[in-house]
DNA sequence: TACTTATTGCTAGTAAGTCTCAATAATGTC
DNA sequence: GACATTATTGAGACTTACTAGCAATAAGTA
């Protein structure tokens, strides 16, 4: 996973200074292999105000250290980027699980559909929804 | 386009009842080619409670006769689908155009992935991010 | 150490969406 | 058509996720 410099380094890329929170937000970040929503990072660290951890959150986002998750529901899901590398995710609809994969096929696609639709592609996003290895597949 | 009475077909498959503030939406839903949030639809409709929209929405999505989009920001955007497609959406980023594609290419995809990664795929999501043919792409 | 400026943490505000509940409208039965 | 039953509605309060404003504070710098 990202050590916590890296995350810090992302920030000060964008000149961002290294405060205590935003390296708390990042130590707790570092430990994350799921998926998370700033809320519930928010209620871990206490001694953190809650505008602080959105405001890391989205400079986060900005670096492009943490990516945005398009979940079914409502609530914002949020991941760990590797850094330079454009992964998609794969989401467990039972347990929430989210792992990272890549495929180079994706990227195949993308510019196969791009050559095919009218207009620019800027950006795609792909998303599984699975049941993960460790969940019962109930019916469906 | 889907008919209204679609709609409302599909609506009455939940077991649901056709009602005044139902065919109000169904008839407006109809001409929508582009996507559009609940809350606009509910703005065009003053005659119907914000909260029914809302619900109507909620149940097309059910009956799969609507579909979330997983945009950018935060507003939640949602599109009509044509019943029993599986499409996929391209979002112009600038003026939010949503246009729906098929590629065949995009099942085989999925199903070569589904073979590489752990657990089983229940469904997926793929958008692209587009400057489309009528907006200018400057820069980017 | 002092200065400048970014950052923080409150708190209040906003936007999207849900819940409650009494009033109302749809359907089925006679 | 009248009536009973049950789904649906609309208004507004509420929740959740997030942002804005602003005075207090901490970082980097001279």
């Amino acid at each position: 996973m990202i050590p916590d410099k890296e995350l810090l380094a992302a920030l000060e890329e964008l000149g961002c200074r290294a405060t205590a929170p935003r390296r708390a937000i990042a130590e707790l970040l570092e430990q994350k292999l799921d998926s998370f929503t700033v809320e519930a990072l928010s209620e871990e660290l206490p001694s953190v105000g809650r505008a602080t951890v959105y405001r890391t959150i989205k400079l986060l986002l900005e670096a492009g250290a943490v990516c945005k998750l398009a979940t079914i529901d409502v609530s914002q899901m949020y991941s760990l980027c590797r850094v330079g590398h454009h992964d998609h995710h794969s989401v467990c609809i039972q347990c929430g699980a989210v792992e990272e994969f890549r495929a180079a096929a994706v990227e195949r696609l993308i510019s196969a559909i791009s050559a095919e639709i009218p207009g620019e592609v800027i950006d795609h996003r792909i998303e599984l929804y699975v049941v993960c290895g460790f969940c019962p597949s109930d019916g469906e």
